[in-house]
DNA sequence: TTGAAAAACGACATCAGTGTCGTTTGTAAT
DNA sequence: ATTACAAACGACACTGATGTCGTTTTTCAA
């Protein structure tokens, strides 16, 4: 008697088909991907794969979740313990920058799908405002940082700011998806939210040694 | 010979199936509506239906076509033609706050939901990059008629401005969608779109009569 | 080597939705 | 009234995806 194989493979292989079902989500959305398509992906069995998962439901709530545990702690962490406060806004906007750019290679448009056609499924919103409620209260937290330090005097509650960034930069991933970068030109959309975060948190003309590149977009004609 | 019903007659029987079809969309979504619903709402048959629409997406199209046609007209309207520049401002901020206050009743969720699991569909991203183009540019002229008269004296270039309110409002939309209107506190957000407005516009702090309403979500602390 | 049990396989029954098409019904001109 | 034709009907065949389950293969302990 005793297992067959070891409680490593399986996991491995729980991997494995984890992997293959996100090169096809990566590929063809969400509602259009099938097992089918996962099963032909992973080189295995239809029987072999529902094993392991019981459906594509439970198949992309596993990788919500390995990409949600791999994010939010990067994304706190990159604004907790800052040394310029401004020099780290730069540096959160560098960063949506690049997250931004790579959204149609990354998992997000399945994601977009998957909760834009499941909102009325009472299972898929706490997720959702999980993750927004995260956001929004990482983003107030640094600003009461440096308002406590004295490098920001935003002329709104953090809270609010917070809320309109995060609201602002959802709109611009969504835009982004949905009607292409050149459309929408994200860059020059991302140096305005700069000019706004520099405004309403009052932030000196001249901070530290950073030159005046903040305005691709143009000054008052 | 001679045709057997009226041309009136076939024309409020395509609208009837219009009516039918939303009233579904506006309850189920989009993907999750079969032909089989909308024809039951309709009270009539299978062939029936279909001898006036060949599949959901032409009726979804359809509906489309009709929303944006009177959709469109009102919002350029809107901005166009006005007495007080930041009056009009207000109003139109006003007009989006019932509109997305309204988000979960009318057809956008729909909407989004078509737009969004088909936003690989070569066919359907025109219709958006219009919707979007039309909007910015209208918002922009608005400003640019502003910064003529005086009223404006902005810190960006109006597209740039114009481009930013979009997104932002486009996140808004969702957010209050995917999230709920409780959880993203939209009338909050509004006002600090409200105020990121008077900034970036440099509106003079007494504008007329208008008092000093701007800042329900508080002044700085 | 053998054999027992788990793992992997893939054919199959099922289901939900679609679009068609032969039949029935209604209308208006004669 | 009759009739001829379009409109409306709804049963049906088809499709594509799902999840199951009896069979085969693999693995490891004895």
């Amino acid at each position: 008697m005793s297992p067959k194989v070891t409680e490593e493979h399986k996991e491995n292989r729980r991997l494995e088909i984890m992997r293959a079902a996100a090169e096809v989500f990566k590929r063809k959305g969400y509602d259009a991907v099938t097992m089918q398509d996962i099963i032909d992906e992973t080189g295995m069995s239809r029987g072999g794969v529902y094993a392991y998962f019981g459906s594509k439901e439970e198949l992309f709530w596993a990788l919500l979740d390995q990409i949600d545990d791999s994010h939010a702690a990067g994304y706190a962490k990159l604004l907790d313990r800052y040394r310029n406060a401004w020099e780290t806004i730069e540096h959160f906007l560098r960063y949506q920058e690049k997250e931004i750019g790579n959204t149609h290679r990354s998992l997000s448009p399945a994601i977009f799908e998957f909760f834009s056609s499941g909102w009325r499924d009472a299972d898929r919103q706490p997720f959702l405002v999980g993750r927004y409620k995260r956001a929004v209260g990482d983003f107030a937290r640094f600003l009461r940082a440096g308002v406590k330090r004295g490098d920001f005097r935003p002329l709104q509650e953090p809270e609010a700011i917070a809320q309109f960034v995060i609201s602002f930069l959802d709109g611009l991933s969504v835009d982004v998806l949905l009607l292409g970068s050149e459309v929408c030109d994200y860059r020059a959309q991302l140096d305005s939210l700069r000019l706004y975060l520099h405004q309403v948190l009052q932030i000196a003309e001249t901070s530290r040694e950073d030159g005046g590149s903040q305005s691709t977009t143009g000054e008052t004609p």
